[in-house]
DNA sequence: TGTATTTACATAGGCGCCTAACTAATATCA
DNA sequence: TGATATTAGTTAGGCGCCTATGTAAATACA
């Protein structure tokens, strides 16, 4: 019955243990910045490494590089600058919008941080070749998902072929 | 430079992705919970299926059996108390320790949303058929990760083979 | 028996994401 | 030109996890 007993453990497991690899990932990297006696938060990355490869650039700019919410980026960003590590300037051809670009302490922490990243991504690959590809795999099913949706799926188990919403 | 580009982009952006990922997925289901006029976590899951099939059990032990922190737990459990899906006893063996256990409407609850939870099951199998078994790389990577954690990888990669902490 | 250590659990605060709601600025349309 | 719709961004609150801390009970040890 071990089978059966997997069966029982579908999505929803597979939802708690995603969050809780990410969690670990994130631990694991936070204790490499504690050892180079850094303060970084993971989400910082994406903001930073975009500003700083591509410049300026306002929230809604990172959100959708970034591929999350403009709620988000502005949490983010905040903490960013309470951290010193970017500034904000109006930009002229929209009051509302802010351009956001990395300091010089933020810079400074950039290049300080790529050798860490750059071992990242050797480990990665590593992983890639010890585990599986993963990057493949969301991107797959990241695609899958695009075509239809998890709530699509669901539904059409619970309804059938023909039942439920269209 | 595609290559280079998408090398770039290491575990960081694993972590943020699958992070993504999880949360359209709870998205999703939570989407078929409303139409189906439920109030229900995601979080609650694990702790109604654990006491519905294996009976009561303390706060320690559910966080054994999830894997997850036992304040995570005990966050939980009062969220599913407030709810009025399971109650509290004291134990006779411990008086530091609460037996917690599903009350009429959790079990209630539990049985209405099982037809969710076998479409959700199809829905795995599926996607598992449709782009990679991903259980099995999870599988794969929790132990990868267990006999050598990431942090030990990254550093082994920042500092060589025989530098850095041992 | 008294003390030190360990264990069970709750609470506080935080991270990293989300949605909802709001204000203000801009664009569109009649 | 004025009204309406859309957009840019912030804030609040919440979900689901974590660590740190604290209280109380149980256990171990001298």
């Amino acid at each position: 019955m071990a089978t059966d007993h997997t069966r029982k453990r579908g999505p929803l497991a597979i939802g708690g243990r995603l969050r809780r690899l990410v969690e670990r990932m994130d631990q694991d990297a936070g204790r490499v910045y504690a050892d180079l006696g850094v303060v970084f938060e993971q989400r910082w990355w994406g903001v930073m490494e975009h500003l700083a490869e591509q410049g300026p650039a306002s929230v809604a700019e990172l959100a959708r590089a970034l591929g999350i919410t403009q709620p988000s980026v502005s949490q983010t960003r905040r903490s960013l600058e309470v951290a010193g590590l970017i500034q904000a300037q109006s930009d002229p051809r929209d009051a509302r919008s802010r351009r956001l670009d990395l300091s010089d302490q933020g810079r400074a922490l950039y290049r300080q941080l790529a050798p860490v990243w750059a071992a990242m991504d050797v480990v990665a690959v590593e992983l890639n070749a010890e585990v599986a590809d993963v990057m493949s795999m969301l991107d797959s099913l990241d695609a899958a998902l695009a075509r239809t949706s998890l709530y699509e799926r669901i539904r059409r188990a619970m309804d059938g072929p023909q039942g439920g919403k269209g």
